[in-house]
DNA sequence: CTCCGGTCGGAATGCGCTTTCCATGTCCAC
DNA sequence: GTGGACATGGAAAGCGCATTCCGACCGGAG
């Protein structure tokens, strides 16, 4: 009943180990057509299944690529998960996740149990919070990366990992410029705590723009980086619109930070009988693929998730020197949040 | 620079490499408390990271849990796998996931191997096929399980595998039950081909419960599994529904076996300018989280996803005997979709 | 006919760790 | 003061496989 060993399957075709392991596992020197079928009929025989952990001791190489995210459950991340799960299974690696619910110490657990089962390479994706937030994974990754493996980053610059880049301020200035072409000029700003770098990548460089082209930042509201983030700031969003109501001035735009902040946002106007578009306008970003749908369709910044999973990937089984070199595109999708 | 062994802390330790072991890995045996200091510390200077792999080989246990679903970026996987995650974690297991873009002949493929990485048990997650299309997997998992593995599948029987059932059955009637009581009796099912087993268990039930309350099935359409599915039966909907009204008859009311379904049907059915709920109800399945601010707002059978993930893992990560028994929930959602 | 390069199987070593199994040492009861 | 029950540290035997090294063998060139 115990699992058949590969010297099981030598011994039934009555071949030495070494030749059972060169047949059966892609060795350089393949041995004889005779015996190469003796060994296949034999593993076939006994249901012989490799040991992929006795495999990954001896040749020092797991075949493992570790992927941590910040929650599997939200879309963002999801996609990026399923593009690196492709590519992952395309160059023949199985993929370990974590989830790490967006806190920083788990982040740091994930890394230490990936460079305990000795993956080959660590794919981290998600926003970065402050330097000191930061230093722990940080450190994981510097010892990570002395012992031989490689690691990768979704997001923005991590200890020594190579960075795969969200367009998140290129994206951002050309929202703010198509929105600027559309007529917008009265801005509100819904992003996140200081902490979360993405958020501040994305609003910052949106206000750039908005300033540079003339525009006006009326405010700036922080919220959690959520659904229920958006939803709460509702209400200030509605006040504001209001007063420029009153004062006869152009309905605000607000750009959320998020896609999903957005959606949080407009379910509370609606709450609050404020139309979008016609007393607020609404920004997003991500182009969520199950959000597409929603009424009124959002105004957003489509950036490739899925192909960001892969070039991460990508860059984590690539040999030695192949840079994560290569740029992620995006593209501003005007949609009827924003119409005027 | 190479990464230092247990041989190497004991060394550093002056102890013996058994002890060294004992202290640094939780043996039942704990040596006296000054040795385990001085190994402790010998780790720490030289920043021993364990091998789980010689770990694993040298246990003949992995640790590992193998979760397979059919789409990580469909949010009703990505939700399981949320609660599989959290509650892997808990039990101080790793995840290796698999994504097979709803293939039953990648689902062998990943269920062999997380077998040749000797996961300690396999997760499947996602509706059944037909027998025929299943029979690979279930022949790979009673291998599995031969070999001492454990099995455990979240939808419908497959091999040997314990079954954590979602509430397809049940759901489906109660929903029926609660637009009947609305006062809907004319109803259209909006279901997926006859492979896709979760579908039919939903639309099977559901029609069950209307015949049994006497109202009538007009027709049963017929559509690709996924959002573009429930945006191709569209015309075929509005034409119901024109027809209804031209013969002065109520609107009826579809149910779609997916909220994602349903989605792609009112998308159609606006590009139409059909009006939901005045002209056509729309019900649909699953309350994923990300559509609950879609407008109109679905009615639908909410299911405990991420609990169905938690107890699929508690299934397979418990002690010998402990079965699947624990029931699973739902809960009928009315919403703006089916109101009247 | 001999010698050499090349090919091919197999024996043996080691990957890094856990876990018996032993040999000591310690303490208490008698 | 001695014997035995325990506790404790270490030596060594694997866990299942890859791979190096070695000897045997084959064919062709000289």
């Amino acid at each position: 009943m115990a699992r058949p060993r590969l010297q099981d399957v030598a011994n039934h075709a009555g071949v030495s180990l070494a030749t059972a392991s060169r047949v059966l596992n892609g060795s350089s020197r393949q041995p004889g057509p005779e015996l190469v079928e003796r060994v296949r009929a034999a593993a076939a025989d006994l249901g012989y299944v490799v040991n992929a952990q006795a495999q990954a001791l001896a040749r020092s190489r797991t075949g493992l690529l570790g992927l941590v995210v910040q929650d599997i459950s939200d879309p963002y991340f999801s996609t990026i998960a399923a593009g690196a799960q492709a590519a992952a299974r395309e160059h023949g690696r199985m993929v370990l996740l974590a989830s790490t619910e967006r806190d920083p110490d788990a982040e740091r657990d994930a890394v230490a149990a990936f460079a305990a089962h000795r993956v080959d390479a660590i794919v981290v994706a998600g926003t970065r919070w402050s330097p000191e937030e930061d230093a722990p994974v940080a450190d994981e990754l510097v010892a990570f990366e002395a012992g031989g493996g490689r690691a990768v980053v979704v997001g923005q610059p991590l200890g020594p990992a190579q960075v795969i880049r969200p367009p998140n301020a290129a994206g951002a200035a050309d929202l703010a410029a198509a929105l600027h072409e559309q007529g917008h000029r009265r801005f509100v700003l819904l992003s996140a705590p200081e902490r979360v770098v993405t958020a501040q990548e994305r609003a910052g460089a949106f206000a750039d723009a908005v300033a540079a082209s003339g525009g006006e930042v009326l405010e700036v509201i922080e919220q959690q980086f959520s659904r229920d983030g958006g939803y709460a700031a509702g209400d200030r969003v509605a006040a504001i619109a209001r007063e420029s109501a009153d004062a006869g001035l152009d309905a605000p735009c607000v750009f959320a930070v998020t896609d999903v902040m957005a959606i949080g946002l407009i379910a509370r106007l609606r709450d609050l009988a404020v139309a979008v578009p016609d007393d607020v306008r609404v920004a997003g970003f991500d182009d969520i693929p199950t959000l597409r749908d929603h009424v009124p369709s959002v105004t957003t910044v489509s950036i490739p998730l899925e192909e960001m999973g892969r070039l991460a990937v990508a860059a984590a089984v690539a040999e030695e020197g192949a840079g994560a070199g290569a740029a992620v595109g995006h593209e501003v999708v005007l949609r009827e949040s924003t119409a005027r």
